[in-house]
DNA sequence: AACAACTGTTGACGACACCAATTATTGCGC
DNA sequence: GCGCAATAATTGGTGTCGTCAACAGTTGTT
């Protein structure tokens, strides 16, 4: 019988558990958790979204982004604005806060996957990042 | 910026994520979850466990293992024996049932990683397997 | 004007990780 | 042998999370 180490299915499974675990301890001290750092990371790179747009981008349901603006709002990360074409719509935007404290933890988040990677060699990494993004393909990631 | 996607940790995350996802619908018809599987998929490498090396070998926590063995002897497909030589221990083993299960869904399981790894020729498949084996270390997996 | 579709929001439910405490048993020091 | 720390399985509680249903406000269509 085959173990089940011999699937890449749940080895990735099991490593993504574990690389969440360690962005989450990494993020302990902030008073984050990985979704919320997701969505700032996001916002870093599009200048405004709307909340569906999240959802649909980082794949949390459109029920979790709510409390994670609230979250990343409550502690000046953040702001909700309305959208000017539709009402129904609001548009998150990086406030300055939000955008120093990805500069402040920047450093400290590549140590996370440095620590996760350390088995393997300098290009090494670059080969499983690209067979890794293949794989996420053009969906979200 | 640079955006989420170029961080290998999020990206093992967020296909992990996905895996286990692929895995569960899998499971779906069955009653079982990816868990479960696990537990089975290791019972048939070693003949018989100690909850405890479930616990350490599969990563889940002491408290998780009860019910989950639990499960597998409501449905036939394991069963707990007294230890010889220690009172305190339980040993699980497969039943043919559950041998039998194995054997049935094998070929479905491979296909859900085959569908997870679609964009990857059989070489680069090998080649992330080899990569996320050596990250994996070696514990668990 | 009537109606379907969409956005954000709230609420509920189950699954799950994590930790503390308990019971039964074992092994160790004395 | 006796006392005591350590261990295996179990129970329970807490917080997080994914998923779905329902809702109000708004938009677009016809």
């Amino acid at each position: 019988m085959r173990t089940l180490h011999a699937d890449t299915g749940y080895l990735l499974y099991r490593l993504g558990l574990r690389s969440g675990q360690l962005f989450n301890t990494f993020l302990q001290e902030s008073g984050l958790r990985l979704r919320h750092y997701a969505v700032l990371r996001y916002l870093a790179t599009c200048e405004g979204a709307l909340q569906r747009e999240l959802s649909a981008r980082l794949g949390y349901d459109p029920s979790a982004i709510v409390g994670l603006v609230d979250d990343l709002e409550k502690l000046g990360f953040a702001e909700r604005r309305p959208a000017p074409d539709d009402r129904r719509s609001r548009i998150v935007v990086l406030t300055e806060d939000g955008r120093a404290f990805l500069r402040d933890t920047d450093q400290a988040g590549r140590r996370v996957t440095d620590e996760l990677l350390t088995p393997l060699a300098p290009a090494e990494r670059e080969t499983l990042h690209t067979l890794l993004a293949r794989v996420a393909g053009n969906g979200l990631a």
